[in-house]
DNA sequence: GGCCTTATACTCCAGATGAGTATTATCAAG
DNA sequence: CTTGATAATACTCATCTGGAGTATAAGGCC
């Protein structure tokens, strides 16, 4: 999202030697879509499920984000209920020649997912690529049983003792190790800190044939160039998001449920919420209307079928709203 | 920020007619670069304090952020103390030619304010250029005054209803009008409907020599370009920031006593704080120390003296923090 | 009818927040 | 050396908010 000092990585170096280039570089547009289907939150991918949708900027478009919006429409025949920038950066390593690439970033939300591709695209549960971000049924057993003894013993490899410490509270505070609470809103944190301790597939790619790797093949799924990165930014902004901004209804068929609203906001917080507080917070705060209707197909008591209030979105894009999920 | 729908502006209309270009645009970086100094938040402006220092992104750099960083500290020999990404937009109009520019704009902290720039640099207030968002004394007197009834005749004078409601409602909700409490953090909000509702200067600047205008001279400073709504996205994003995030701090001198801090934090926000919570929280937080010694020129009992504690940074600048800013 | 499941209505408590009051420590002016 | 002005600093208090739990209602299914 954003970094302290210089956190590195985030975008990648290019030779110091290489000379000014004021005019002449590409620019393309990456897109991280999301739906929430059967519970799960998916993302849009191509490639075998190894890539994000991308394409160049095109001109002819009004501006960044119509572009994009035009792009994707036509790519998938989805609507686009919800745009947002999510990150800009430089790389030298694609275009493959001197010309140095800027991708530009955007989280996108949609409602459907008939994938409809030019290419085999197809919607993943972002959870294949980040399986330790799931904490709907408790934490997974990958972070105790792999992370936690591989994290520390990069902590330890560290040369100097602030170093060593460093790397260490940063592994505590992201994974709450030592009994500090999950924080699901550091997706990115998370994935640099694996990444720097080589435990991500994608950070060796660049290394020796024969050298020793760290990586987990286990670790989720790997992306193309440093698509899983711009996929764990897209995961945080949005469950950031959620919590103050009324994008989850983006998401939404027309009409649903109290109990499938909730379903869906666990599905991208990656942690159950405390149902009764939950319908407290979303009826107090006017989001939603009932249709008079039920729903029969609940398994137990049926349940009144609500829809979002549109008329009231002017007001609380702009003045924020609130949803129940623990920051502490 | 981000947009709903598409609230347009954002990103400068490019002819449709435009063919596309797969390769090659230009791209510049633009930098907001705040300093608090005497109690007034400070930016760093160029071309006789009409626009925001930029140049063009050099290949030669690392990143795009440690370019900018560099370039800055080349142009004005100030460390940054923290950089973070604002927005990305295309922008056709730039360039002369064709080729479409890309403009990454920067905020970046800095804690001195030696101009010295190779142009004619300077530090401005950033009331300067949005007078209406200094509410440290009370709501300016133009809010009430002029903007009130210009915006509700801009409302009233839309054709359908829905739209004139629409203008209306996010008057009421930006501006804080009908008793609304004031939002600082609408900064960008407040600046695209003054823009849309033709009261800005740089609003008007497109269209005929003759034509009527409704543009509010003393509205402001004008800005070359879209230099101004650049500055309102990085204003806004630093209001926002200073609640949850300790960077407060790198705009501080290395020691510093709690009331000093508070002003500096209320010229950010452009609101005064409660100078009791403001302490409580701030030192239940650990996120200070004192030093053992005492400032005399407070004018009244000599204040212990504080510093930052750069050690908690670590857990804190992941963590978050809180500052004491109403938001309801 | 008994039991499972989910919906929905309330209650409780602890900590955070907003808004005071009271007291203490300096300096400067008379 | 007393009086004011200005701040620092210590407490108090009522209210709000958020997390968690209990109780009851309304369906399906056996």
């Amino acid at each position: 999202m954003n970094t302290y000092p210089d956190n590195g990585m985030a975008e990648i170096a290019a030779p110091a030697s290489a000379l000014l280039i004021g005019r002449g570089v590409a620019a393309d547009l990456i897109a991280v879509l999301v739906a929430v289907t059967s519970g799960e939150p998916r993302v849009l991918t191509i490639a075998d499920q190894r890539a994000l949708p991308s394409g160049p900027f095109q001109l002819a478009h009004r501006s960044l984000q119509s572009g994009l919006r035009a792009w994707v429409e036509r790519q998938t025949r989805l609507p686009l209920g919800y745009i947002e920038q999510l990150y800009t950066f430089a790389d030298r390593d694609r275009g493959g020649g001197e010309q140095p690439v800027i991708s530009i970033s955007y989280l996108g939300l949609t409602r459907e997912q008939r994938a409809s591709g030019e290419y085999e695209a197809s919607w993943r549960s972002w959870y294949l690529y980040f399986p330790w971000e799931d904490h709907r049924l408790g934490a997974p057993a990958l972070i105790a049983d792999e992370f936690l003894p591989r994290l520390r013993a990069w902590s330890d490899a560290a040369g100097d003792q602030f170093l060593r410490q460093n790397r260490w509270q940063r592994a505590i505070i992201t994974f709450g190790f030592e009994d500090r609470p999950w924080n699901e809103e550091l997706v990115l944190q998370r994935y640099e800190l694996l990444y720097e301790a080589g435990l991500i597939t994608e950070a060796t790619r660049g290394e020796q044939q024969g050298a020793f790797s760290n990586a987990m093949p286990n670790a989720g799924q790997a992306m193309v160039l440093d698509h899983r990165r711009i996929l764990a930014t897209g995961i945080a902004r949005l469950r950031a998001k959620i919590k103050y901004h009324p994008v989850v209804f983006e998401l939404m068929p027309e009409t649903f449920t109290l109990l499938q609203l909730q379903r869906c906001v666990e599905a991208l917080a990656g942690r159950l919420v405390h149902k009764q507080n939950f319908r407290r917070l979303i009826e107090q705060q006017e989001l939603v209307e009932e249709t008079g209707e039920t729903s029969q197909d609940t398994g137990g008591r049926p349940a009144k079928l609500f829809r979002f209030r549109r008329d009231i979105l002017a007001e609380r894009a702009v003045a924020g709203t609130k949803l129940p999920i623990s920051r502490a």
